[in-house]
RNA sequence: GCGGACGUGGCGAAACCGGUAGACGCAGCCGACUUAAAAUCGGCUUCCGAACAGGAGUGCGGGUUCGAGUCCCGCCGUCCGCACCA
């Protein structure tokens, strides 16, 4: 009689043997050829949450699939350990953040250990440290270097009570999220990266990557927004020309007017002499940005006082402050063509400014405009002088030809992406190797005195950054004349932590930051897998400054990751007691809440969170389940780029599962030495040998999941035979990557060589992936009548006079001839009649 | 507003190039084993219908085709991203 699968002793014995054996240490002088799989690694919040088990399971069954189909595998994992939680965490509970950030990753990765992945621990980073970043200092300053670092004055989020700066992200309804401050716009000085300098290839690049999701691609097309257009100077009544920036110089006949940002310089000179319009641009600021209040907020203007001259008529044409210019888009201005902008065209109407039509829309060729929907779309040039007749691109062409000729603009692009702020004025993270001084300006710490520790002796108690209160930090000498100077006190932005650290998992001397030859073994990664919300910033950031490593030399790779992969979260139902308060899972039993007996309701089903309570620890289900139970559930049922409903039944199912295989595994020994082959089983088999690589290949993990449950399923049923003993055998490995620790179990208890992690994949006999015997579907006129089963590769004429002759086919038919007949040869038959 | 994705049983889903819709799992129902329960095993499970008669059915309405979940046109709905981008 067959014993259960005991997961508890099994995971716990094979974890420690992969271990001991440094089994998945990936070696860089294998001659196997290579494969880098990688999960983006966590921050260290605590503990490990179900997302990270789906992210991290996935990323294994790859990994360990890999390896088996003669794959040298990199697959690593460490710490994105620096950021702001651990700060909060210091203020709250007056631990170090330092102290708080290692505690949570030894926490994690003994959790993540507990769940059996097939990683190379031995290539174990935390960007929190000296040897990880005292490297990314190095590559800093090669970039400074490289002229690709610079600094400039910059408005930020100020929080004034919490004396730091805020990201966008943190500023909720204009306050602080932590302090609840009215945050304010102040003027600093700030590092930046020039990712503008990259636009252009950062957005040719994305054709590249055929192997990343679309939506991610358009993602980051978007937002590095590319647009070509035009910059056009006009003379301005009293003082300097305005520059305008349009993407529609061919409608510059149907300009009316001119509107500059509030913060331009003309508005600023219109506010020095009249106090209404200092009034105006006061109102202008205080509007919201959030995107109800855009949407409902009056585009309004003031007129400015001056006028415009039109560079072809020489009219003028009226300027305006308005409250819809951004200054930190384009050049702060715009041209007015109510025609055919709608914002314009709303902005016209109210303001009675003239509307004068320059495209022809198909119907309507003459100058008066009416209506308020405007026209963009393209058409003949009318009403336009020397453009006349020509359509939009030739008139968009012939403008900028003339503008450049004449000296009043010119075609340009721009763009709406902007450089990359680096800077921020936080404790617990890379300090920004530079030294202020006096006399010199801006001076790189020398490489020779890197890494730019962090001191451990600091406090949090007052707000704002300790390392500006530091007694001594500081306090150094200039590295170029010796003077008393001051550190910088801005640490990075966390994103550049992230930005290189594959690259360091492929390659980590002690003495620099990598090799580029042992780079060019591993990179780029050949499968990278992670949630959608790192689509944009994340995934920009890293491409840049893989590319800027690129063009100043260190490495050869353009594009550090070849395939990108984003999954689905993990959700789960949500309770609410009667009284309206939200209740984990474990308050619920029956649709009742365990502590007051009360009918509770179900709720939609969520992504975990705290705040819903629907969050599911995944400690205590290892620990009950088995790691296999929890990586089999985490790969069933949902594609894997779509979200995952957690529940209860779900997890006791998959560990039935587990307990179906020990008994097909376990009882293995009892039919040694069976005879006879079983062609129906055999076939199965293969199929499924070659239908699990595909899938995996393509990780479509939950069809992978059926196809073995089909085998298994099979198998039980089938009697003894050779050919059932060879197909358990076989399952062993083919359910290996996703339930590794049975798999190891089953394979040494039946005499299996070595471990399973290092055993071939099973090979496929073609010969037994095509059926000798079809089903063929009968239609007539398209509706299904009957099925037949035909040798495979049945001739037409003969699977056409098997169909007329069944008698359902002949009842349907009601005595009428087949008018014609479809043949689909081994697939259907239709009859017309 | 712009851009994108997606709508299939009670639920998660599958269906490759237009060819038997609902594989596989969950939940449910019936049965076997058991003193009993659990575990396990067998069967049923889209809807209407007594039916292994027949009919309907992949968000809704049209169309192309011998044949449409799949292709085309028009709606409706849900989710995601961006957002006063000139």
């Amino acid at each position: 009689m067959a014993s259960r699968f005991n997961a508890l002793k099994a995971d716990a014995a094979w974890q420690k043997l992969w271990e001991d054996r440094r089994t998945f240490a990936a070696r860089d002088d294998s001659p196997r050829p290579k494969s880098y799989v990688l999960e983006m690694f966590p921050y260290p919040s605590g503990r490990i949450h179900m997302g990270h088990v789906r992210n991290y399971t996935m990323g294994d069954v790859l990994a360990r699939f890999r390896r088996m189909t003669g794959y040298e595998v990199l697959h690593p994992m460490g710490w994105d350990a620096f950021g702001m939680p651990a700060e909060n965490a210091a203020m709250e509970k007056g631990v170090h953040p330092g102290g708080w950030t290692r505690d949570n990753i030894a926490t994690m990765k003994a959790q993540l250990k507990r769940l059996g992945f097939a990683l190379d621990w031995t290539r174990e980073l935390a960007t929190c440290e000296p040897d990880y970043y005292g490297h990314e200092q190095a590559l800093f300053l090669h970039l400074y270097a490289a002229g690709l670092v610079y600094r400039k004055e910059s408005p930020v989020n100020w929080d004034p009570v919490d004396m730091t700066v805020l990201a966008n992200e943190q500023v909720i309804d204009g306050r602080g999220w932590r302090s609840g401050a009215l945050v304010e716009k102040r003027k600093l000085s700030q590092w930046f990266l020039k990712i503008t300098d990259f636009a252009d290839e950062l957005l040719d690049g994305l054709q590249s990557l055929d192997q990343w999701p679309d939506k991610v691609k358009l993602m980051q097309e978007n937002w590095i927004g590319k647009s070509r257009g035009m910059k056009i100077r006009f003379q301005v009544s009293d003082g300097q020309p305005v520059e305008v920036f349009s993407t529609r110089p061919d409608t510059i006949f149907g300009a009316s007017f001119v509107a500059v940002a509030a913060d331009h310089p003309i508005a600023q000179a219109a506010a020095l002499r009249d106090p209404e319009a200092q009034a105006f641009i006061d109102r202008c600021k205080q509007g919201g940005t959030t995107a109800a209040e855009i949407e409902t907020q009056e585009k309004l203007g003031y007129d400015a006082g001056a006028t415009a001259t039109h560079p072809f008529t020489g009219l003028p044409m009226p300027v305006f402050i308005a409250n819809f210019v951004l200054m930190e888009y384009g050049t702060g201005a715009v041209m007015g063509v109510p025609a055919h902008d709608q914002r314009d065209l709303d902005f016209a109407r109210k303001y009675q400014l003239p509307v004068r039509r320059v495209v022809a829309d198909g119907e309507h060729r003459d100058p008066l405009f009416e209506g308020d929907e405007a026209y963009t779309g393209g058409g003949q040039l009318v009403n336009s002088d020397f453009l006349d007749d020509m359509d939009v691109d030739a008139a968009k062409a012939a403008v900028i030809a003339r503008g450049e000729a004449d000296g009043w603009g010119e075609g340009t692009t721009v763009w709406r992406l902007r450089d990359w702020g680096v800077s921020r004025q936080r404790y617990w993270g890379t300090p920004i190797p530079i030294i202020h001084c006096e006399d010199c300006g801006a001076v790189p710490v020398s490489q020779d005195q890197l890494p730019v520790v962090l001191p451990e002796d600091v406090s949090f108690d007052v707000p704002g950054n300790p390392l500006d209160r530091h007694p001594t930090w500081k306090h150094v000498d200039c590295p170029t004349c010796g003077k008393s100077a001051r550190r910088e006190t801005d640490t990075l932005d966390t994103f550049a932590d992230s930005s290189w650290y594959f690259i360091r998992f492929a390659s980590q001397p002690k003495d620099k930051p990598f090799d580029k030859d042992v780079v060019a073994q591993w990179l780029p990664v050949g499968q990278y897998i992670g949630g959608v919300e790192h689509a944009i910033l994340h995934l920009l950031y890293a491409r840049f400054w893989t590319r800027a490593l690129k063009r100043t030399g260190l490495i050869d790779v353009a594009e550090p990751f070849t395939g990108l992969f984003t999954q689905g979260m993990v959700t789960h139902e949500t309770y609410k007691s009667s009284d309206g308060r939200w209740l984990g899972p474990a308050e619920v039993q029956d649709g009742v809440e365990i502590a007051t007996g009360e009918a509770i309701t179900v709720g939609r089903v969520e992504k975990m969170s705290k705040s819903k309570k629907n969050t599911v620890d995944p400690g205590p289900i290892v620990d009950q389940y088995g790691a296999d139970a929890v990586r089999w559930f985490m790969l069933s049922d949902s594609p894997p780029e779509r979200d995952l409903p957690w529940s209860e039944a779900g997890i006791e199912g998959s560990w039935r599962f587990v307990q179906r295989l020990w008994r097909l595994f376990d009882g293995l020994a009892e039919q040694a030495g069976t005879e006879g082959s079983d062609k129906a089983l055999d076939r199965k088999l293969h199929q499924t040998i070659a239908g699990i690589a595909a899938d995996v290949e393509a990780l479509a993990f939950n069809k992978a999941v059926a196809k073995l449950y089909e085998l298994t399923g099979m198998i039980e049923k089938a009697a003894p035979s050779a050919s059932r003993t060879q197909a358990i055998r076989t399952l062993m490995r083919l359910v290996a990557p996703m339930v590794p620790h049975i798999a190891e179990e089953a394979w040494a208890a039946n005499g299996g060589d070595g471990l399973i992690a290092d055993a071939p994949w099973p090979e496929v006999d073609a010969a037994l992936l095509v059926e000798d015997e079809v089903t063929v579907a009968v239609q007539v006129n398209g509706k299904l009548r009957d099925t037949l089963t035909l040798p495979k590769g049945t001739a037409r004429e003969d699977a056409e006079a098997a169909a007329l002759a069944s008698a359902n086919v002949q009842r349907a038919m009601e005595g009428k001839p087949p008018r014609k007949v479809i043949v689909v040869p081994d697939r259907l038959v239709n009859i017309v009649a």
